[in-house]
DNA sequence: CTTGACTATGTAATTATTTACATAGTAAAC
DNA sequence: GTTTACTATGTAAATAATTACATAGTCAAG
């Protein structure tokens, strides 16, 4: 049950449902995804559990929006999450597991295919990625550890991403040399 | 829904669900994972589905082994699920969460003793990826691109494991280091 | 003046996943 | 001889997550 704790986290800096789908699509991608149906339901639950207080403001654009902040109990809840120690789940990674069972297609032609839209798929993920790093070194020119904590934290999650994505990219291209020196 | 699928491609291989749950353990870990109590179930769907059949064996130990064989639709099911395109579910990391959101711990040993258990983690897991891939070796000391299909395939997810685990083992003792200047 | 893109919040139904429980045989160590 | 570790299969209950649906306001382009 991490999204109720990483809501907590998000709403140290308070925000809307709204908001907090595009944290999750721009800054959270290589790491987290959730859609807004399970984000309602789960604000909601955090609000019923005083761990969160509405406020409403009005919107540049459209409805109205609901500000949500974190109560002390919710700070508290951050806090013993973290303390808890590092949150190891299982990797789901379907694409890998395409990938292991690929020689079950017997035209090389599509298998090729397959690992070429991998790729497109990887370049596009890593850009957005890139993207986001440029911003913030925009605002924060200066080495990593020079950064306040509400900068220096977010960045060691975005120097893994860009890792992470550059072996991602680097082995999708190595995999199609391979896969054309089998043809 | 895509553990059906990767049942299946286990199963081009017959094996019974107590197998499959090591095959995840062992050689899946680094990209999926799944319990006997959802692989169970899923291996009844699929053989009402007409996908799957069963043969009963004694175990060397404990009580029969219920192995389980693809049937050509099952087969063919496999091969819709390449032919569509990569599935590329967003990841859920949640120790990377947790670490993005390190800056709400205000001791700073608390913050270093998080990442260390991180590390120690990884290298724990990039180990088990190791070991692996020194067993397949064994068998086919070739380079990769002269495999035959059933280990080219496998052994291209085993190098991004290795890879992956690389960067995360890499930039965790990074990130202490960051830490420790920090402090 | 209407369509499309975007902001904004939510519910309902379905599916998937995890956790806990329940059973039972083998085999070696103590 | 009994505890521990491992093999082997499953069910039940609770949680979590996805997908589809439903509503409504703003604003710019055509």
């Amino acid at each position: 049950m991490s999204l109720r704790h990483i809501l907590l986290g998000i709403l140290q800096q308070p925000k809307s449902g709204y908001d907090i789908k595009k944290m999750f699509d721009q800054v959270f991608n290589n790491f987290w995804g959730a859609e807004l149906s399970q984000i309602y339901p789960q604000l909601r639950k955090l609000t019923d559990a005083n761990m969160l207080t509405v406020q409403e403001e009005p919107s540049d654009k459209g409805p109205n929006k609901k500000i949500y902040h974190t109560t002390p109990a919710g700070k508290e809840e951050l806090v013993q999450w973290l303390l808890s120690g590092p949150v190891t789940n299982t990797e789901k990674l379907a694409y890998l597991a395409q990938t292991y069972f690929l020689g079950s297609l017997d035209n090389n032609q599509q298998r090729l295919e397959f690992l070429e839209d991998l790729l497109e798929h990887l370049k596009i993920w890593h850009q957005t990625l890139l993207d986001v790093q440029q911003d913030m070194r925009q605002h924060f020119p200066d080495y990593p550890h020079g950064l306040p904590d509400e900068e220096f934290y977010p960045n060691l999650t975005l120097m893994l991403g860009v890792k992470k994505v550059g072996a991602k990219v680097e082995w999708a291209q190595e995999s199609i040399e391979l896969l054309k020196a089998r043809m």
